[in-house]
DNA sequence: CCATTACATTCGCATATGCGAATATAGCGT
DNA sequence: ACGCTATATTCGCATATGCGAATGTAATGG
């Protein structure tokens, strides 16, 4: 089985949990480092560092090291279902408010966001 | 936390699975009983119906009974991300080439199923 | 060299999940 | 009523997963 086919299941299981499919909508609004995702999500850091690991492994993110700092955003999707879900993804925070709640915590947040 | 919220992480797991993800792929051409379902996957019946279920207690799948047969298809999406994921489902078959063979063995495969 | 800051990894544990096997239910035909 | 077929559920077990706590690493500044 090819690897692209593995691929499809790590990211949907990627996206099932509460914790990654917030910082999954958050970085929608453009890159990140660790500490503000930390900072949002007021989660311990190697919380947010354990799912950022996850979604690195799944290919849903890269990372950018610059200085101290590590700068997380989407891959850019190479695949027309990373793609999809990447717009599955635009939507959720018309169903989970708290994605909304974060984003808006968000220096990068812009009027827009979130409709 | 509303229930839709709760609704988006189930239908990722729910996706996140290799035999749920080929029972919704199968059903995006049509309803089907589950022997069929049985007989494409050639899982044990019981495994097909424990999936079903879950996909079912994931909104993503209604049945209607007639007879001694149980007919299983795709629930007609009420969000957005429904509609997204439901969306994405259907480019997974140029990533995961079972999912295409396993299009090809079902009775309502049209020729322009998968491209 | 040492301290600090930012981030990553490991460990132990509790829970969730998938699976095969066995069993149960439900609707027909005779 | 009985048996057959289609489908659902339960049980026991192995594995996967998430979490908090502790520890490790790496880059910067003094």
């Amino acid at each position: 089985m090819p690897k692209s086919a593995r691929q499809v299941e790590v990211m949907f299981r990627a996206l099932a949990d509460r914790t990654r499919l917030r910082i999954m909508h958050m970085l929608g609004g453009g890159e990140l480092c660790v500490c503000d995702i930390v900072d949002v999500l007021k989660v311990p850091q190697p919380t947010a560092s354990r799912h950022l690991a996850y979604l690195r492994r799944a290919g849903l993110v890269v990372c950018r090291k610059q200085g101290l700092w590590c700068y997380y955003r989407w891959t850019s999707p190479k695949t027309a279902f990373h793609e999809k879900l990447l717009e599955s993804l635009a939507c959720c925070c018309q169903d989970v408010p708290q994605l909304s709640r974060d984003s808006r915590r968000l220096p990068t947040c812009k009027p827009d966001c979130c409709r």
